[in-house]
DNA sequence: GCTGCAATGTCCGAAAACGGCCAGACAAGG
DNA sequence: CCTTGTCTGGCCGTTTTCGGACATTGCAGC
């Protein structure tokens, strides 16, 4: 079974998704990859795992949250959890290449297809994958679309996101 | 979560495997498509499902029992299910042909593909998939072997399977 | 009679295409 | 020289695509 609840962000409406387990999607509106809501789905912002990701989110977004805690269950390859397990490993405000991703997932040389599995993260913002960039320090990709991973890296950086200003 | 028991019948060992809906799987030893039984699978010999499934088939090959009431929650496409659910309405002892089964599934002219969704049954005997045959009368095949079709047919017909003597 | 063929939904293996990459080479402009 | 940008070729897991194979059958052609 699968419930789900929205969320306003404040870059955009944010849908959360989870399974018995815990929670396994956390989506921009929009985005790439987005499931479907299907009609056996249940809306439910009583279900513990997704009021404390909104929770979370929440503080995150006001400044006052730098790890989190919600229990996750994303459902993926052997490999894509690996790179997504390594991903959490980046610290707030810190970021790594594709290449230093692949390296802690186990898979050196397995640059691009890190960054396939990256893009496939089901959990945005938790599972940092906006903290992942180009080897050269260009932010190369974002399900989300560009501007919301420059402004997730500007809240983490501290320093007000000029660009998104411009 | 998936729990399965073992339940020894005249034809072999079978396995008997349910989920939190019902019965999902009912396989002869050896058969075709037989499921490996994961590590995460839970045995569990009090589970409702599996314990009057297993007091049914009991029942059946005592010659006490023509009729299934077993709670079933079988997975396949679509297709595959209208087809195991037009078979369940061949009775004890009757036989139809691939053709009409697929008639009765609401796709006449797809016999072929009514075979290979036949074939794919997962629940032996409770959906009777041993009583299609083909149209001349020919057992043309069974996951479980042709020997436990011959056998199941003739305990329904009442008359002692000759053959298998032989 | 026997042979060949068309129609049907699904699974399986193989092959190809597709990415949120990266290093090296090269050219252009300071 | 150093910096910056573009291009190329190789890298790798996943996804998509495609061609057969099936627990069939009725019909056409010989």
């Amino acid at each position: 079974m699968h419930y789900y609840d929205l969320y306003e962000s404040p870059h955009g409406q944010m849908l959360l998704v989870a399974d018995g387990e815990g929670v396994s999607g956390v989506y921009f509106d929009g985005q790439k990859y987005l499931p479907q809501v299907d009609s056996d789905w249940r809306r439910d912002a009583r279900h513990a795992p997704l009021r404390q990701a909104k929770r979370e989110l929440a503080e995150y977004f006001g400044g006052e949250r730098k790890r989190f805690e919600t229990v996750l269950a994303p459902e993926g390859t052997p490999f894509q959890r690996s790179v997504w397990k390594a991903i959490s490993t980046v610290g707030f405000g810190r970021t790594i290449t594709y290449d230093e991703l692949a390296r802690r997932a186990g898979c050196p040389g397995s640059a691009r297809a890190a960054g396939a599995a990256t893009g496939r993260n089901p959990i945005s913002i938790i599972v940092p994958c906006h903290r992942i960039v180009g080897s050269n320090g260009n932010l190369t990709g974002y399900a989300g679309g560009l501007d919301r991973k420059r402004a997730l890296l500007a809240l983490e950086s501290g320093i007000p996101d000029l660009l998104s200003a411009a």
